[in-house]
DNA sequence: TAAGCAATTAACATATTAGTTAAATGATTA
DNA sequence: TAATCATTTAACTAATATGTTAATTGCTTA
């Protein structure tokens, strides 16, 4: 199932990470190893975690390989989930409040 | 750290599973664990893996422990979480909206 | 073509996880 | 107290995950 693997994917603090990276800006495999005390094999097979998972999608662009976050994934799994597990909607509310007020700042 | 902690308690099926039992209502122990085809020491050790993580608190009353969600600490990790590597928060809000409409229906 | 860099795959070691059954702990009640 | 039921802990096994280094694949360019 797909949220199985979802939720395999975000159970580890380096590929948390990667997402997190990948958040900002789309970055090729070595870019992502170097920000790690890990090998590049390491890394790559992370990032296959996360692409089986429809987390991150690559592209290869001449000798490089981009990756990009597919946020949608992401966000619609999540919260999918919570909304199922807390059908009183209190705390994603507030959460989407905070959003709303740092979107306006710009942030 | 305790995001760590939540994301591992929520990479397992039968867990995530006892979190949906618990949504709707506390159960004890063994209320849990005839819900799954799976030993009473397994369903025990899983419900440990959630209480240590915040997401379940015990009580126990005579012979039983009863089990409840703490929901709260659920939403506001995987909010935030989608906040933080998501910052512009539309499929949020998108959820939010569908949450006070289901709410409205008193679904 | 050959050399070189980027990335992935293969082969392997180690640690962790998830389940089992058996034993122990806590609480009730005959 | 003794028996019984609910739950957890202990001891163990099997499967899986994560990291390593070495080898391979894909692309560019001298």
């Amino acid at each position: 199932m797909a949220v199985d693997r979802i939720f395999d994917a975000l159970a580890s603090r380096p590929r948390r990470e990667i997402l997190a990276y990948l958040s900002a800006q789309e970055l090729t495999a070595g870019d992502l190893a170097s920000r790690f005390d890990m090998s590049a094999p390491a890394v790559s097979r992370h990032l296959s975690v996360l692409e089986s998972a429809g987390l991150v999608s690559s592209e290869r662009r001449g000798q490089y390989v981009y990756y990009q976050l597919n946020s949608h994934n992401l966000v619609n799994t999540l919260t999918g989930f919570a909304f199922e597990i807390c059908p009183n909607g209190r705390p994603l509310k507030r959460e989407s409040r905070k959003m709303r007020a740092a979107k306006k700042q710009g942030t």
